[in-house]
Order: structure tokens, then C-alpha cells, then sequence
DNA sequence: AGGCTTATTGCAACTAGTTGCAATAAGCCT
DNA sequence: AGGCTTATTGCAACTAGTTGCAATAAGCCT
């Protein structure tokens, strides 16, 4: 199902900024933040307002189109549901982000459950440390 | 030592101020955030700067006599040093705090170290889920 | 105790993000 | 195609947090 059929299902619209920012966040390879989608299309139409680029990815969140990552601090990234799931390492030195395989944190999940009864949701963490690169 | 004599130790002086927002988070018996500990001190002087807070706090925990949790989308809590380390667990319905063993984290950190040549600097960190209670 | 260096503060101006509201336009219905 | 409902937008005013700078005061040194 298209992005537009998505929306119009649940009574939303399709607009010319809505569909810029969906291209943006699908063109990127990686991550974009918010910020980087509003340049971008304010580029080409300097008339679209950051707010309805905030507004924006808030709806396709909620629609599940596209997830969000906390990259700490309140610093968020999206990217397109498409493309799969998995946590990010974030290296502090050289800040280039690496993806991190969901299988891996599944078994703390279990033992969390186990152990304090807490469910977590362990969906799109972002850990920080540092790489093999900057390691040496 | 003392906090005082840490902060002389660096070069750095103990003020009023500090006095007061280290007070504040020794005071507390949980965690705390800078908004709350700017309105406890708000109260008795008012002179005193929000960004004072802010500046101290980044200052404490530089100096490794505060902790900050990041508890997802830029809000951070604090805590003293001498309260032991802990991982934190947050219910998204009731919004409670539980504190989750530092161990349990612990194997994770080798496999990410293993498999992906990155070490991770899983200290302080938030899990968002839903606990006992919620789950009911 | 008083002078002096310089860390610290409060202030004001700034940033990124959010929200309410009137104007606009998506797209249904005829 | 044109009218109509109402979701969406841009704007302006707001929030929480940050930063530069001159005024202040901590605490060393005599």
C-alpha cells in the first residue's frame, strides 16, 4: 500500500509537502533529521514552514510509516519503515552511526521480563560507545 | 571527599549556588530534573538563573559527582554519584521510574563488542516499556 | 583584614522545537 | 467543473535550553 493510500485511509490528505518530505526521508540511504528535511525542501520552496515538517513526522509515526530514533539528547532521526528494523551504535568520536542487529538485545528483553516483570521496548535504541576505528 | 574540595581540587569554586543545587539533588530521594531543581531554589532566591543550573549541572557531572539519564526525547534526570549505578526502566503508562541492575546489560556489551568491534557505553541507560502494574 | 586574580553569575539575546489560529486547499459529492 | 467540508498549512507567539559578556564575588596571597 502507497503512502497516500495510507493517509486517505484513516482520513488523512496528501499534500505537496507531505509528498517532499516522504521523498526526502525515502531518498535518503541513512538517516536525515528533521532539520536536514526542511533544508532540503526549503531549497526548492522556501515557503514550507519547519512546523509542518514537525508536524509531518509526528503523522507518520503515528501511522507507522516511518520510524523515529532518540540519538540522545532529543536529537531525533527518521527513516522509512521500509527499510527495516534495528538499534544504532553511535560512535562518540567520529559520530558516523552503524546499524545493530534487533537478535542481539532479544535476549535482555527476556530477562528483564523475567526479572522485574517490565516489559521493554527495546525498538530503535540508540547506544553510544565507540567504534572499531577510533578504538585504535 | 567532599564535594567542595573536589571542585577546589580543579580549580573551581564553591558557590552559593552550587551549594544549593547540590543540596537539591542530594536532598532528593529519587531523581530529579534541572526544571525542578531551578523551582526549589526559585522559591527561597529568587535571583537566581536557570542557566546557573543548567551550568552547574554540566559542571557536576563533568566532575563525575552527578549522573544524567537520558530519559528519551532531550528531558535528562540527575542523581548523586554516591547512590550507586543503575540502569532505569520507564513505564510509558504511569510514567514510574524503576531502577534495572547494571548486570543485566553486562553480557550484551561483549556480544556488541565481539560482533561488531564496538564498545558500548551502556552507563545510565533509559528503557521506555510497561511495567508489572500496567501490564495487568 | 584588604587587595587582586579570575571563576562564576545574571542578564539578554539567541537556538530548536511546539502550539493556537485564521487562511488555504484536498478531495468528496453533485 | 464547481461547491462544500474540514484537514492542513504558514504565521506568530510561545517553550526549554544555550551562549556571550560585563558585573560580581570566591578565596588565595600578603
Amino acid at each position: 500500500m502507497s503512502c497516500t493510500e495510507t493517509l486517505r485511509e484513516q482520513g488523512y490528505r496528501m499534500t505537496p509537502q507531505r509528498r517532499m518530505i516522504l521523498s526526502a526521508i525515502h531518498g535518503s540511504d541513512h538517516h536525515i533529521s528533521a532539520e536536514e528535511i526542511y533544508e532540503q525542501i526549503h531549497v526548492k520552496y522556501p515557503q514550507v514552514n519547519i512546523s509542518t515538517v514537525y508536524r509531518t513526522l509526528e503523522l507518520l509515526k503515528e501511522l507507522g510509516l516511518v520510524t523515529e530514533t532518540d540519538l540522545g539528547g532529543g536529537k531525533f532521526c527518521y527513516h522509512s519503515v521500509e527499510k527495516g528494523h534495528h538499534h544504532h551504535l553511535i560512535c562518540r568520536k567520529c559520530g558516523r552511526i552503524f546499524e545493530l542487529d534487533e537478535a542481539v538485545l532479544k535476549p535482555v528483553e527476556g530477562t528483564i521480563l523475567r526479572k522485574y516483570g517490565f516489559r521493554p521496548d527495546l525498538s530503535h535504541l540508540a547506544v553510544f560507545g565507540n567504534c572499531v576505528e577510533c578504538r585504535k
